[in-house]
RNA sequence: GGCCCCAUCGUCUAGCGGCCUAGGACACCGGGUUUUCAACCCGGCAACACGGGUUCGAUUCCCGUUGGGGUCACCA
């Protein structure tokens, strides 16, 4: 079997994308065949360079490798459909030639105009074919440049059934087709041409892409009847939407691939996520890592109906990764993370970084730990006293946040500066004055970071180290706090 | 609006005529653990859209209704 994701450059993976990438590649895999990934470049207007390089390196970040493609040459390259105009403008000939297709100077409608037209008409609207076709020298002249005019197909004018492997036999009715563009005005093919083309010259066997695109199947089938190319096999995904059942899009949040691997999720959760939306291994199995995904991807157990995205479940499943992945592989993970965003963090040093992956244990992104630690590598004086805090654990009761930790910075000045001994002092402290480990941490943990919120405390003052740990403790005693 | 598709807890879903007093996970609620936050542990709440059939028996099969989605571009 040999799959293919085909993205059109005009930003980063959405995650719609990315499932379909991920079920592709896991068909590819699971039945040892081949992955191939194109780039459909065809639309000018939209296009974005830089969005090819985004896409790819989205892809690599989610474990999802291609065996032939951009960047991995085969034999039915190039694998830009920019590249390969003359190719689809030969096919295009032979159609005109065959009396199958004619130039058409009608101007594009707007996407949404014909709808609000059609309230209350019957049946399709939109092109409507000329009473007069231009002849066959007229359209081969347009093709050769004479006059800028795209070229539509001349549909056949029959019902077209395609077998879907998720959806069953679909039924599109001839009045529901009209001759479409397969050429553009500008010479570059439509989606449709393009798609067709390649595809067969590629020997793609399955394809497997969004529900969108089932409704529009036939125009595929009808050029590949045409053109006498094979049929491969169909597999349509159900939607994925909103919390609100619309669209997944941009106006939801960051949707993206690349937005989530910044927000430090892990790779491995997001796959393990996006696997489970439309597609399900049966039984109550839910964590699966992607060898297990390859062994369990099964296309007759992709559901029909459209799943919404839940943001609350991924964090879940990311959490979940996090406590699971070994250190090695969350350090990689973390310096990715940390070298997409700024942070009070440095990300040089590898000892470091493990130990603030350990004494985070239980984080849900990594997003978590500089929000927890980022305080304790800013200068002393450059963070801020939170009011309510301060008044919380360090103003009220008795006797006062000030006064234990008055005696704290006492004897914290004389102690060995290694957990063991900061553990055991801090326990013998406790016992001595009979005070509960939150009257004692809490004044500390505040006068350190300013908050509430850190790491266990003797993890925090380890890490801090004893000078850094006294210039804070002496800086808030000094009542510098608001 | 035409055509096409879909329909189990709030969400992702298991279920392929009796195993279902409908299972799991996330979220939520309650409790526990705890030096903070998070994590973690235990318990709980919560669904077969509706109406007809078919059948000894329907969440499972058929039809209709309703609801939702997609599509109808010189975008893919």
């Amino acid at each position: 079997m040999k799959t293919r994701f085909a993205p059109s450059p005009t930003g980063h993976l959405h995650v719609g994308g990315a499932r379909t990438a991920l079920y592709n590649y896991l068909l590819a895999r699971k039945t040892g065949g081949t992955f191939l990934l194109r780039i459909e470049d065809t639309d000018r207007g939209r296009h974005v360079e830089e969005a090819v390089p985004m896409i790819l390196a989205d892809l690599k970040w989610l474990g999802i490798e291609w065996d032939e493609g951009i960047e991995a040459p085969g034999q039915a390259g190039p694998y830009r459909q920019s590249q390969r105009l003359p190719i689809y403008t030969g096919y295009v000939r032979q159609l005109i030639e065959a009396g199958l297709a004619y130039c058409s100077a009608e101007v594009a409608a707007e996407p949404d105009a014909a709808v609000p037209a059609a309230e209350g008409a019957k049946g399709p609207m939109g092109f409507r074919r000329p009473a007069q076709l231009p002849t066959k020298e007229q359209t081969l002249a347009a093709l050769d440049g004479a006059a800028p005019a795209a070229i539509r197909f001349l549909c056949p004018g029959k019902d077209v059934t395609i077998h879907d492997e998720v959806f069953g036999d679909v039924c599109i009715p001839a009045d529901q087709q009209e001759d479409f563009v397969i050429l553009k005005s500008d010479g570059f093919p439509t989606y449709n041409l393009a798609n067709v083309v390649d595809d067969e010259l590629m020997g793609v066997t399955m394809i497997c892409r969004g529900q969108e695109f089932l409704g529009q199947s036939w125009r595929q089938a009808l050029l590949r009847e045409a053109l006498g190319f094979r049929t491969p096999l169909y597999a349509h995904l159900p939607l994925i939407m909103d919390m609100q059942g619309r669209k997944l899009s941009k106006r939801d949040g960051d949707v993206d691939v690349h937005s989530f691997r910044k927000a430090g999720y892990l790779p491995e959760a997001l796959v393990n996520f996006i696997a489970l939306l439309g597609w399900n291994p049966g039984g109550e199995r839910e964590r699966m890592s992607m060898k297990e995904l390859v062994e369990l991807f099964s296309p007759d157990r992709i559901g029909k109906s459209n799943a919404k995205f839940d943001r609350e479940k991924l964090l879940a499943f990311n959490t979940d990764a996090g406590a699971c992945a070994d250190e090695d592989r969350l350090l990689v993970c973390f310096r990715d993370y940390l070298s997409l965003n700024e942070t009070p963090i440095p990300g040089g040093d590898a000892g470091l970084l493990r130990r603030l992956l350990r004494i985070n244990k239980g984080f849900r992104t990594f997003a978590d730990i500089p929000a927890r630690c980022g305080v304790l590598f800013k200068a002393d004086t450059d963070y801020a006293f939170d009011e309510k805090a301060v008044v919380k654990v360090l103003v009220k009761g008795e006797p006062t946040g000030y006064a234990v930790l008055a005696e704290i910075r006492g004897e914290l000045a004389g102690l060995a500066w290694e957990a063991p001994a900061i553990e055991s002092w801090v326990e013998k402290f406790c016992a001595a004055r009979s005070l509960g480990m939150g009257k004692v941490a809490q004044p500390i943990r505040v006068a350190v970071t300013g908050n509430t919120v850190s790491p266990a405390i003797v993890d925090t003052l380890v890490l801090l180290g004893r000078e850094k740990t006294l210039a804070r403790i002496d800086r808030c005693l000094a009542g510098k706090t608001v």
